[in-house]
DNA sequence: CGAGAACGATGACAAGTGTCAACAATGAGT
DNA sequence: ACTCATTGTTGACACTTGTCATCGTTCTCG
């Protein structure tokens, strides 16, 4: 099942720690996204019936873990993207994303070590 | 305005050669997605809309043309996946694209050339 | 001129998304 | 036990997307 944009913002936040309880990931994501109670209560709802995280009863309340790994998630985005635009080839999308002339000298130094350890 | 992806297959039309005519576009189009008539047409009336492409009158009927470059648009959607899922940096993405193992030896050689010459 | 074909515009509809409020159930403190 | 707060469930609404059919205009050919 896919994951909309808004839900993947929920998404991050049980990535980076879990298990959380609804609370905690509003404290999350209600600062950054200006969200409100309700709207976080039915992405997180959504998720459930998707498949994509784990509600554990505890007592009263849920905890939340994600079932979708983000690495999966990642990957599949990216070679979604990958396909998409740039017919499968790496060498492309590297050539357009370094064009911008956005990349400091360290993500630089990065993919040259990166593509390196690759070739190898 | 976003171009959603339905309609982005018909920009890659547009990008490949232009201006065209509807049933040019449509006989493009049709054969990969199997799409309807109807279908085409709505797609772009929404990308006139959307101010994406450019309608000529050629006496009855129109010559289609992109208003927003190939270039710019795979530009925004990469960036736009750059800074959503790896923080703007492009080392992960590489990285987890190649953990697939999914990258040929062309791959891999055109990405080592790329990095030398960005490198310098 | 009249009938039919071509073409764009418009209307329609189901599914998904972003957003929020109202309701219901359940546990906690007095 | 009663009330209140907390938490999850539902309903709701507007907007986008994918998909298609119908309508009206205009061009063309007989």
């Amino acid at each position: 099942m896919k994951i909309s944009t808004a839900e993947s913002v929920v998404m991050e936040a049980l990535w980076r720690e879990s298990p959380l309880t609804s609370e905690a990931i509003m404290s999350q994501v209600c600062g950054p996204q200006d969200w409100t109670e309700g709207t976080v209560k039915v992405l997180i709802s959504r998720l459930v019936k998707k498949k994509a995280v784990a509600a554990k009863a505890d007592g009263r309340r849920y905890l939340y873990s994600p079932l979708l790994s983000r690495r999966d998630y990642v990957q599949g985005e990216s070679q979604g993207l990958l396909d998409r635009l740039f017919d499968g080839r790496l060498a492309p999308l590297v050539m357009h994303l370094s064009e911008g002339d956005k990349l400091s000298d360290q993500d630089i130094a990065e993919l040259k070590a990166l593509v390196e350890r690759i070739g190898k």
